[in-house]
RNA sequence: GCCGAAGUGGCGGAACUGGUAGACGCGCUGGACUCAAAAUCCAGUAUGGCUUACCCCAUGUGGGGGUUCGACUCCCCCCUUCGGCACCA
């Protein structure tokens, strides 16, 4: 009887789908496990093979982990929200909801042919307003929290109203302290504002890539796709939501350690982040109070800071420019304005303008020009720095464009030619610090300006505060009004969900608003508890803001009274297996982190990190070794191969290719070399006429046969459970070669290897498995175990080497001892005509592997 | 430029803590079955040399050095590819 994959996949998954084989409930005597995949964007294209390589790792791993006894957590959901769908809304006027719906169905019923083990029971779509609901709940929690630097973890706002009515902001660092009276007197704008500075979320006005042609705000990173498209960027500062990230920088670095990651991706995280410790140091400013702080990792060199250089953004600028210098400055700022990040990046060559403002050196107490130049940024430590060119690579460039002093303070070694010198050395011209070498002088530094009261001791983050808002009608609204009163006021949580206001036409608002302030009897409210008019927030939420949390709502999905219940989050967090692509090693790792974080914080979940093993698929290649394109023509589609091998096979071949990680090329023979495998072992279980072979029978299986079995229960429980699944498969290979060599095949041993099988190929497994006689799907049948005394061969083949070459081999029992290896070296015809009368160094011999006889001639 | 990962047959890849390099699969070659083909099965397959049976010898894990009885594996230098960051003071 012929392997009919297809009817055999479709019975299956019904199977499965009628009996429910995969749905999962808490179950306290069980242990947990919770494996999760990213979940997917679906797009209008349909799965690419990318997809189910992730997939079927995990499934494999989970289909392995329940007949070892676990209670596993295996769902499967859709990040729905995004442009895509919105653009093609603004073309057709179909609404993106229908759009998504569609593709949502596709995107299901690709996965489904997979016979992937998911509790669909659990799926969840982040544009349902009963999913967005509780991501509007957890924004609200967020603009209700501040950060509490002296225990390091967010609290409710409350909180922090109730301290200042209770004592002023004695315990709180602002700028400019008040009493408890003060706070009382303060009226409700007053308070709402000061109380916005301390909200994880909060609006500033910013510095963001306004797109005028799509008619909103790009992310750094999107800049360069959309101006080679012909798009204008311009740089401007708007109004937008933020994220209070930073106040998390020193946990996010810190937790990551604790993480099964891949080193690469901690590595990411880490510079993104980007931690880097010195000093701020003040330097006053000439014939005036002011000072203006800077951030640098070398306080030491600070004899050698001829001049000092500002963000052309930074607020002091117009305070240090005298009348005679505003022109040029002011010009110079414009400029630098217009350009975005990338093109400041961009640029070869220093530029910049004298302020005509001198600050005062605090160590040499030497007047020193202030500059501003494009190369300091506003958005990194106080957008301010002292130019030291004899230590600083962009210094010393700027420096020898403007002709400005360069002073060194490190010695650099004799017959040093280069520029700056960076490397370290004794301290030279620097006074207290002469002789000091770097360490030594940097904390020397430290303590005299602390002394001094010049500056302190201090540590600077890259990462920035995240950029929450966008001008798009395909996201979560956020649920804020605005008063006429010129406060904000949150939704209360029995508000929620803010739904999306339908739109008659989907079109750009033609303002800096997103296309949901067309919506006019949505957008303009009044207040029912002041009777105040109000303006509902018109930007939403990014796209990542879904999938910050979607790994708790599968927990407990259908709850409509909390995003997951304690109970239940506590039972099945954290993550224990998390697989997905490498493109989201910063943004959506890091920004789930940072939601996870404060939602820990606040008491909602009791895991401080959710992902504890995280392991990314690589991408695979076309045919051609390139990346899959439809402009290339090498785009691979599932459903091809589902129908022409069957499931099974390609979910065998996308394991097989390769190590998960790596970046791999597609390859339509191998897949036909899997399928032939599956094949032979169809062929292997069942007759002609459709029953079990007759080959399979009782009979006690020979030693080498049953070794072989052991060997590969070994093999494949230790590979799956460490995700090396190609060599797992290599292993069935070896001993479906052997086993079809056999006249007769021991039904034991060929049941047990059927379950081996099962979570890569289910669906051929639970037919063999039907067909040897069981009545039940084989998902819960205990894992095959091996005898550890039956995996040891008897016979083993020993090397014998001369001088480090293998000159012979030997088949000897196992164990034999090394006296009589040695010996046997010895008289080794090959071995003495390669030892060839000279002298006997050394004998080295290692137990069951080798003889090494070293001479000498 | 900086950070990270990786370079093994014609191809995808294997080799656990240094101990038989090339498992398994693809491809290729030869054979069996067949009128023939497909499918299937069997054998061979790193490169070169010598014999021209089996053998045996040399070379071989990006390149060059080193440690070691012994290195794909450890150390140093260099090259290439991929991923990330990019004036972060």
């Amino acid at each position: 009887m012929k392997y009919e994959f297809t009817h055999i996949e479709k019975k299956w998954q019904d199977y499965w789908q009628r009996h429910a084989t995969f749905r999962t409930e808490v179950d306290e005597r069980k242990k947990k496990l919770y494996v999760l995949d990213m979940f997917p964007y679906p797009s209008g294209s349909g799965l690419h093979v990318g997809h189910p390589e992730g997939y079927t790792a995990t499934d494999i791993f989970c289909r392995f982990k329940r007949m070892k006894g676990f209670n596993v957590l295996h769902p499967m959901g859709w990040d729905a929200f995004g442009l895509p769908a919105e653009r093609y809304a603004m073309q057709t006027n179909i609404h993106p909801r229908i759009t998504t719906e569609e593709n949502i169905s596709t995107f299901r019923r690709q996965i489904k042919l997979l016979g992937l083990s998911y509790d669909w029971s659990r799926e969840v779509n982040t544009t349902d307003p009963a999913y967005y609901k509780w991501t509007q709940w957890i924004f609200l929690k967020l603009y209700n929290s501040w950060y509490d630097r002296r225990v390091e973890k967010a609290r409710p706002i409350e909180t922090l109203e109730d301290e200042l009515a209770l004592e002023g902001t004695r315990n709180v660092d602002v700028p400019a302290p008040f009493g408890p009276e003060d706070w009382k007197k303060k009226g409700k704008k007053e308070k709402h504002d000061f109380l916005a500075r301390f909200r994880l979320t909060y609006v500033a006005e910013v510095p963001v890539n306004w797109c005028e042609g799509l008619g909103t705000v790009l992310a750094n990173e999107e800049v360069a796709e959309w101006t080679e498209k012909g798009y204008t960027v311009e740089r401007r500062p708007m109004k937008q939501w933020m994220m209070r990230i930073t106040a998390y920088a020193e946990r996010l670095l810190q937790d990551a350690e604790s993480l099964d990651w891949p080193v690469s991706t901690l590595e990411m995280q880490r510079n993104w982040i980007g931690k880097s410790e010195g000093a701020e140091i003040e330097f006053p400013v000439k014939r005036s109070n002011d000072r203006i702080k800077v951030f640098t990792t070398r306080p030491d060199t600070i004899f050698g800071a001829t001049f000092m250089v500002l963000a052309p953004e930074n607020p002091f600028v117009l305070r240090v420019t005298p009348n005679d210098h505003v022109v040029e400055v002011t010009d110079y700022q414009k400029q630098a304005s217009k350009k975005t990040e990338i093109e400041r990046g961009a640029e070869r060559g220093k530029s910049g303008v004298f302020t005509g403002g001198y600050a005062i050196n605090p160590a040499t107490k030497k007047e020193i020009p202030i500059w501003i130049a494009d190369y300091v940024l506003m958005g990194y430590g106080t957008g301010a720095i002292m130019g030291v060119p004899a230590q600083d690579e962009r210094d010393w460039e700027f420096a020898k464009t403007f002709g400005l002093d360069i002073i060194r303070t490190v010695q650099p070694p004799a017959g040093f030619q280069g520029k700056e010198y960076l490397g370290d050395g004794p301290a030279i011209n620097s006074g207290l610090l002469d002789g000091l070498h770097i360490e030594q002088a940097k904390k020397r530094i430290i303590e005299w300006l602390e002394q001094e009261e010049w500056g302190r001791r201090a540590v600077t983050y890259k990462l920035r505060d995240w950029l929450f808002s966008r001008q798009r009608y395909w996201g979560e609204p956020i649920p804020i009004v605005h008063l006429e009163d010129g406060t904000m006021k949150p939704l209360k949580d029995a508000e929620l969900p803010l739904e999306l206001p339908e739109l008659e036409k989907f079109q750009p608002s033609g303002t800096t608003e997103s296309p949901l302030a067309l919506a006019t009897d949505w957008v303009n409210i009044v207040d029912k508890d002041t009777g105040m008019k109000g303006r509902r927030e018109t930007n939403t939420m990014p796209q990542w803001a879904g999938s910050c949390w979607y790994y708790l709502r599968y927990t407990d999905s259908e709850n409509a009274k909390e995003f997951c219940s304690g109970e239940k989050e506590k039972y099945w967090m954290p993550v224990d297996v998390y697989i997905g692509g490498a493109e989201h090693a910063v943004l959506h790792l890091l920004y789930s982190r940072f939601w996870h974080k404060v939602l820990y914080d606040l008491g909602y979940v009791s895991t401080k990190e959710p992902f504890l093993k995280l392991r990314h698929q690589g991408t695979i290649l076309g045919e051609d070794s390139r990346k899959m394109s439809k402009s290339r023509g090498n785009v691979i589609n599932p459903d091809d191969i589902v129908a022409q091998h069957g499931a099974d096979s390609m979910r065998l071949f996308e394991m097989f290719m390769g190590p998960l990680e790596d970046v791999k090329p597609w390859s339509t023979k191998g897949v036909e070399g899997v399928f032939r495998f599956l094949n032979r072992v169809w062929r292997l279980y069942v007759a002609e006429d459709g029953k079990r072979d007759p080959s399979i029978s009782d009979i006690q299986p020979d030693g080498s046969f049953e070794r072989l079995f052991h060997q590969t229960v070994k093999k494949v429980g230790e590979d799956v459970a460490s995700l090396r699944f190609n060599t797992a498969i290599s292993q069935m290979m070896i001993f479906v070669n052997e086993a079809t060599k056999l006249q007769k095949r021991p039904r034991a041993l060929m049941e047990q290897f059927v379950l081996l099988l099962s979570p890569f190929a289910p669906h051929i497994a639970e037919e063999l498995w039907q067909k040897l006689g069981h009545t039940n799907t084989l998902a819960y049948e205990p894992w095959p175990v091996f005898d550890a005394t039956k995996v040891v061969e008897d016979t083993i083949e020993v090397v014998l080497q001369v001088n480090g070459k293998v000159r012979s081999r030997v088949l000897v029992p196992m164990n034999t001892p090394e006296d009589e290896l040695e010996d046997l070296a010895l008289k080794d015809d090959n071995v003495r005509r390669h030892l060839d009368g000279g002298r006997i160094v050394k004998k080295v011999v290692v137990k069951n592997k080798l003889v090494n006889i070293v001479v000498a001639r």
